[in-house]
DNA sequence: CACGATACGGAGCACATGTTCCGTTTGTCA
DNA sequence: TGACAAACGGAACATGTGCTCCGTATCGTG
């Protein structure tokens, strides 16, 4: 039997809620909060998650999604450095507006991660690879540093200041090898 | 009147205590996890500290004092971006050995810094400006940005890895502003 | 040694937050 | 439209943690 009309609906809700909270106050957002942002019951979220980790994981699931589109547009660029950076920088902006994906990292090293989150490292191993093979990015480095090197756009505190942008550009920087011209 | 001999006692021993967990387990170590280490109850440490807030400062202090030996070397050294890269090392490295110092940062944003943690930056902010003069290190860059970069320092889980080493001389390779030769 | 002041320990309270449970409401279908 | 299953809401419970309070133990002095 299908789910009732309003199920579905609540359903939805709930991620909608759980994206905003999570986005906003990180994985700490408590229960209760992704209720009022839903405009649901704290009971409806039972009903419709086991508990509090499979929220995690389903919005996890739906933001790497959101990410991929970025590793496309890494792998369609000509130049693997353009791509590798341009994703780089892509990514940083995504940790600097949603607290949650700094919570994610963590959680992945907890939990069988969400599904879109291993194409995700995938992919950007991929556009790494491509680098490597060019030999613009520092030899050592592969997807795994990637978030460790993005916990600069992390600390809310820094990201009000928005000076992130520029501690990108530092890691950038330090993570390019200049090929000399023959 | 003087504090009693098992008070004076007490109050070093809450203070060990603290640094001990905190460096473990970061600022969310319980209170009770503190009074256990330093073999003390409860209530005893909250007659020297008269909240968990002020015994966080305390250690705040006397972890920046142990940091401001870093900043003498610093200033010992006769080359600037020597001074600076070897002070940006050491600190890396008490981040990693402390959790402590993580949340550390973060609390100075929310209080009155403790006074050492002030002259730890003062003391980072003269080895900046000198490394400055020289022209050696990227234009822009003050003492508040030196936490945020020390950021890859910091996950738990990314430490357990052993590969901040590498982020850091990553992030001083981009902080570097070569000086050409003549 | 005795006694008063000082300090100690930890039970217990206040509060935050994840989770469960059940009386009430709502959707669906005959 | 009526009736039943499905779904809802939120009170209540369990747990973790900061902090208080007071009966007990210890120190130091005469």
């Amino acid at each position: 039997m299908a789910l009732r009309a309003d199920a579905v609906r609540n359903r939805e809700r709930v991620l909608e809620g759980a994206r905003s909270a999570f986005a906003d106050l990180g994985a700490d957002a408590p229960v209760e909060e992704v209720a009022r942002r839903a405009g649901v019951g704290i009971g409806t979220i039972y009903r419709h998650f086991p508990d509090k980790e499979a929220l995690l994981l389903a919005v996890l699931d739906h933001q790497s999604q959101l990410c991929l589109a970025w590793v496309e547009a890494a792998l369609a660029e000509d130049d693997p450095w353009a791509g590798f950076s341009g994703l780089f920088r892509a990514l940083a902006q995504e940790f600097a507006e949603d607290r949650f994906l700094i919570d994610a990292a963590r959680l992945r090293r907890r939990t069988d991660a969400a599904e879109s989150y291993l194409r995700l490292v995938q992919g950007t191993q991929d556009v790494i690879d491509r680098a490597h093979l060019a030999g613009v990015l520092r030899p050592g480095i592969d997807a795994d540093d990637v978030p460790a090197l993005l916990a600069v756009a992390w600390e809310p505190s820094w990201v009000e200041d928005e000076r992130w942008p520029t501690y990108v550009e530092i890691i950038l920087d330090g993570l390019r090898v200049d090929v000399p011209l023959r």
